[in-house]
DNA sequence: TCTGGGGTCCTAGGACCC
DNA sequence: TCTGGGGTCCTAGGACCC
């Protein structure tokens, strides 16, 4: 038998905060970019129930998020502390793994199949982390416990905050067909658009589409989608991932054209992804540069070296001669942004590829 | 409503090699 | 003279996640 557990941190950046200043606990609390009376630039990083109240999410654009909500209180986030927190409770979490993998800063897969010997077991250990979680770092978390990584993820989702849900193997499509698609995980906006035109409204409507149809139109991903509706999911918890890419971007606050001040900011960009490469004893064979304009349109250009490297001078140099034709044409800029890739390690030999 | 910053994965065309 | 097929890398763009 395969028990996963998704566990999910509820409001976590907002329950932080309110953890360090108890005098906050109760009111609408909006973590995210400065608002600046509604003309900010920047969206919403996590709201606090009270908040969502009002109709405010993640990722809401903050200037929104102040017109619904002007009296809460906008908070700038304050990473240290989260990541701090997160490591405390990953650390609690990962001692009744089999195979721990962290999603993100807020939420785990735990991995229990040999921890247990049955399913109602599985659904002990949840409720019992959930408990221990709360005792030790006065954070609440929800629990989804399933046969699979996905429908663990859709359980912790579905009863926050402070829920627990439990799917067994022989309740998976009762659970699963009555959901809307978008609560799969990997369904956006877009795909979300597509699928409303074909009629596919939930995820009992994907599950019998036809799978031919949905590879036609989503390729590989459309395959996948058609299999986890109908309750399959095989993917394992995977404990180690190797990082890919490191990059920086920023918005301006207000869209430029001053190509000298760019430049200046793209420098400093480079030196901060150097840090981080250097930190992390990377060599980076791919520099790509990214230049988003004032309607949002957005262009990237890249270049592969010839050969690893984690020199300072040849990323400034490369970034510069691939932003430079971005620039030209006197087009309003709204972010720029630098990121490598093909990473090695640094201490192995240069012909990995 | 007007969209952050950190990432991952997928697609599609073209170059190039055997 | 009128054009194969498989594989890999590169580049640009897009969707998605937290």
């Amino acid at each position: 038998m395969r028990a996963i557990l998704h566990v999910d941190l509820d409001a976590f950046f907002p329950a932080v905060e309110v953890r360090e200043h108890p005098e906050l606990k109760g009111k609408p609390l909006i973590v995210g970019a400065d608002p600046k009376g509604g003309k900010g630039r920047g969206v919403v990083s996590s709201a606090s129930y009270e908040a969502r109240k009002y109709g405010i999410r993640s990722a809401m654009p903050i200037s929104r998020a102040w017109k619904l909500c002007p009296k809460g209180i906008y908070l700038r986030p304050h990473f240290d502390l989260y990541i701090k927190a997160s490591n405390s409770i990953m650390n609690i979490l990962k001692i009744h793994a089999d195979k721990f993998e962290q999603g993100g800063i807020d939420e785990a897969y735990l991995d229990v199949s040999s921890q247990v010997e049955d399913f109602d077991q599985a659904v002990q250990l949840a409720r019992n982390l959930m408990q221990e979680v709360l005792d030790k770092e006065n954070l609440t978390c929800s629990i989804g416990v399933a046969p699979s990584k996905m429908l663990a993820k859709i359980g912790s989702d579905y009863r926050k905050p402070y829920g627990l849900t439990a799917v067994k193997e022989e309740d998976v499509k009762e659970f699963l067909f009555p959901l809307k698609i978008r609560k799969m995980p990997g369904v956006g906006p877009k795909t979300e658009g597509r699928l409303k035109e074909l009629k596919i409204e939930t995820i009992g409507d994907l599950a019998c589409a036809s799978p031919q149809m949905l590879t036609r139109l989503f390729g590989v991903w459309g395959a996948r989608l058609h299999e986890f509706a109908n309750g399959f999911d095989h993917s394992e918890v995977i404990e180690e991932y190797e990082t890919k890419s490191v990059g920086r971007d920023t918005t301006f606050e207000r869209d430029v054209d001053d190509a000298e001040l760019m430049q200046r900011i793209l420098d400093g960009l480079a030196e901060e992804v150097h840090e981080d490469v250097i930190a992390n004893g990377f060599k980076f064979k791919t520099i790509t540069v990214k230049v988003r304009y004032q309607h949002f349109d957005t262009h990237t250009r890249a270049k592969s070296l010839s050969f690893p490297t984690n020199d300072l001078a040849i990323l400034k140099n490369s970034a510069l001669r691939l932003i430079s034709p971005l620039l030209r044409g006197n087009r309003k800029v709204r972010l720029i942004g630098i990121r490598v890739s093909n990473l090695i390690l640094s201490n192995q030999q240069s012909d990995t590829r």
